[in-house]
DNA sequence: TTGACGTATGCCGATATTGGCATACATTAG
DNA sequence: CTAATGTATGCCAATATCGGCATACGTCAA
């Protein structure tokens, strides 16, 4: 047996600091890949491959217009790993403990726009 | 080249689902291996080997007693993670932008014991 | 049509992983 | 002392990765 392949989730996914480097830089902005290559300073190839990596576990999602392809986050994606670490981090932050007590409180508090 | 070495850092090494799975059979508290075999099903070899990897990465502690080792989870080993997630958690769950200003809030509400 | 541009793929070598099984090591029981 | 218990390691085979370089493909410009 071998490794999980890094397109079996999001964990095994974002384990590569080139691809989180990658969703960092492309951050809330929809960004295309020669975009990507300057700012990252990482091959065009291995941009793409990255980017295919991050499309199999549907962390990006793109849009295709002529030649050009716009990535951007898909945030949701991420949410099993942020679900995974909460109860850790309760662990090591203790505010963190009365989280769920606060957005209950603000949910009644904030007004529906 | 080639992957990075599941001992590379937190999150090379919790990519593994079988490491994830024995943090949360820790949980909050501190077991030994064999207790571990039992709850997680896997094989004592396999428990050690992955301990071996939480613990490289200093996921786990370990505090020896005779012929046992009983092992925790180090939370704050997990915030690199937490801290590089949360920006996006922020774009799937909007309560999440007001975090900030709660924690803060809280902070001042709360009484230092 | 021909060529330039923007992306994705293919092939390669080097490397590290995972589970299984056997086994070594240290500690405690008889 | 000898055996049993609790853990860690070693070796193996199968697999998938990553970067580099070349190159294929589709689209738009002259």
């Amino acid at each position: 047996m071998a490794r999980s392949p890094t397109t079996a989730d999001a964990f095994n996914a974002i384990a590569e600091s080139s691809r989180r480097e990658l969703l960092d830089v492309i951050g809330g902005d929809e960004v295309t890949v020669s975009e990507l290559v300057l700012r990252s300073g990482l091959s065009q190839p291995q941009v793409s491959k990255h980017l295919g990596v991050l499309r199999a576990v549907g962390l990006v999602l793109v849009r295709e217009e002529g030649r050009h392809r716009w990535y951007r986050v898909n945030g949701p994606a991420l949410k099993p790993i942020h679900d995974w670490v909460l109860p850790f981090a309760r662990t090591w932050n203790a505010r963190l403990d009365r989280l769920d007590d606060l957005l209950t409180e603000l949910k009644t508090t904030e007004k529906p726009q």
